[in-house]
DNA sequence: AAGGGATTCGAATACGCTCTCAAAACTGTG
DNA sequence: CACAGTTTTGAGAGCGTATTCGAATCCCTT
């Protein structure tokens, strides 16, 4: 079997000269076949690709760059790819992305700020041609960052979350409106003492969840307790642990709504060793979904969101921005949730659910 | 709120030249402050950090790349970022990756080979330093793409699957072993008849994961049953189907053993739907984590996989190779699966669970 | 056969940076 | 102060490609 030390004949790349050479071309006439910028003959056209074909040659994109100021990478920043809710939106945008020719280049940033910033600068100076970012919480709303990217003529489209006070590309979900139809369905099934976990409100994300919240409290003329009103960190810890805490102390809610599909997997843990049962003692709603959880017993009651769409959409966004001819004026494209009722909350029959919920109880937009 | 339109100013990225200039410098000393190779007078140093960043300025990568030829990129190939496997796998690769200063480029190939050659091309192109591959069934066992970036000085570091017949840099878990302690898990409960559901056999994981099983009951003395071997392809609708199909057919196997995650899922869905409890009426064992799996009931035996770690192992090994300091000699680093029990098998915890639930809805009514 | 227009080709330059190497500026010693 | 030794600085030559634009070639017409 070959290997490198065997084979070390040719460790330099073929370059577009060796390439004309070989051709008896010029290099101009090898750079035109390789962009077919000015036509080229037939015959020349064929000498050329035999000779590249001969080399094994692969264009340096970094001289291809380094003259045309395009590099045909974009970065894709996100909070983390553990979440499952970002594969999927990964997934999305990389399907338009690649299929336009880019390449994607992607980086977690933990929700931390800092090294969003760090990130941002790293993609500038390896000329990104356009951004994907999924921004981290930003106390200070320091968004100098961004606003100089886009200065600079990279454009950057804003995924899942929008920096406050900054009018920019953006792809996001209707969280309001997912999380007031959620919690609409709980009043409706005469809940009164209904529990928000929620993810620091820092997060606008976090911010809309809790205005749905709110709104759907308010139509009822249900007065919020603070007291069932609770913050964690959109991990599976505070799901765990301020279920427990909610469940142990007063008033006890009757309905527990979760702000995202991980905190949801805590909260089950927490009822779970509790020996609380749902939906007979308590009812839960999950706004995003649950890993799996098509599987769980009982079914949750969630509101799925559409992350591939969402990726595919943001990277429609950046690709029509990136060929031109869009009007400048930044662009908000919201996209709508959908309320799937499971057995956590309405808990009749599991039989006839698992029926029901695929044809009828799926609420369409 | 500023925007591209209003501050187009500086539409071009300052140059090394510019920064040269303000600080009244010459372009070698501010790339040795760059790089700090060559020693420089703390007076300078410090005027050319302000000139830079006055300038905003950001190195042209690309310029850097071409000269250097080192583009301190890193191109990591899977088959899917979907597979809730493959995230903490690029999480793992990522964190060590990322602090030795390098950048990573991520491809799904959806397992097609074809698109697998696609995007070794264009990492070529790119000029990566290094690549992390999960590679595509090979049919044709035609690894030319990755003998030849080998060859050309691109370390490639196989992840979770080795190329048939290459001797290359490569970390993957010990299937053999993990499904065999799994398959063996199940004989010892007394199980004869035990179905296995695999993935392509063109995919060495699926080959060594029936290795195992085979190995298992061998050493038992029990004879393969062609008709218990299902070869899917580890997604969740084979899973599915297959489960089905087994269960619907002589031999009825007392035991299901799903050679993955995803048709995990799949399985639990099948015997779902045909009413087949578990384990009373069947047992199961899982190879790889179930997405969401802890919360599931009963609890599904399965094999975890150091996800996350086999990124690490991965990085650290291109990152070894890339510092040069290595024997040349391809490595393999083969790290350990572990078996859960779960009530899937053994059966006692669903009991007291079901039991248990009971009374907690009778006591409430 | 010659002229003119359309097509095709190629020499030369610039892109922004690194890196070598010689010159310049210091340092210390006799 | 002269000189050797040491540190610091800067000029310049590429890295591999795209692109411009004049030159060369081709194809028709007359």
């Amino acid at each position: 079997m070959s290997s490198a030390q065997e084979t070390n004949i040719h460790k330099r790349n073929a370059t577009i000269q060796e390439v004309a050479r070989r051709a008896k071309v010029s290099v101009g006439t090898v750079s035109n076949v390789l962009n077919n910028s000015n036509a080229v003959s037939g015959l020349l056209q064929r000498r050329v690709e035999q000779a590249m074909r001969d080399l094994n040659y692969h264009p340096n994109n970094h001289a291809r760059s380094l003259k045309s100021r395009r590099s045909s990478v974009i970065g894709i920043v996100i909070s983390n790819i553990t979440n499952p809710f970002f594969p999927l939106v990964l997934r999305g945008a990389e399907s338009v992305i690649v299929r336009h020719g880019y390449m994607l280049t992607i980086f977690n940033t933990d929700d931390d700020i800092e090294r969003e910033r760090q990130i941002f600068s790293l993609l500038r100076t390896h000329r990104v041609d356009g951004m994907l970012a999924v921004v981290a919480p930003n106390p200070a709303n320091d968004i100098a960052h961004i606003v100089q990217a886009i200065d600079m003529g990279i454009p950057v489209v804003c995924l899942d979350r929008t920096p406050h006070g900054l009018n920019i590309d953006s792809v996001v979900v209707d969280n309001v409106r997912g999380s007031a139809m959620c919690v609409r369905h709980l009043v409706d099934l005469g809940h009164r003492k209904i529990a928000i976990i929620n993810g620091s409100s820092w997060l606008q994300t976090a911010r809309d969840r809790y205005k749905g919240y709110e709104m759907a409290l308010d139509e009822a003329n249900i007065k919020i307790d603070r007291n069932l009103v609770r913050e964690g960190d959109f991990r599976f810890d505070s799901g765990y642990k301020m279920t427990k805490d909610l469940l142990l102390n007063h008033p006890r809610p009757t309905a527990l709504f979760v702000a995202n599909g991980t905190m949801g997997l805590g909260a089950l843990q927490g009822l779970n060793e509790l020996a609380i049962h749902c939906p007979e003692q308590i009812a839960l709603a999950v706004f995003d979904e649950i890993p799996g959880g098509r599987m769980l017993r009982p079914l949750i009651t969630s509101v799925i969101q559409p992350a591939y769409d969402l990726g595919v959409k943001a990277g429609e966004l950046l690709i029509s921005r990136l060929t031109g001819k869009m009007s400048p004026d930044p662009v908000t494209i919201t996209l709508q949730a959908e309320l799937i009722i499971g057995e956590s909350t309405i808990g009749s029959g599991r039989a006839a659910i698992s029926r029901r919920s695929k044809n009828v109880l799926r609420k369409r937009k």
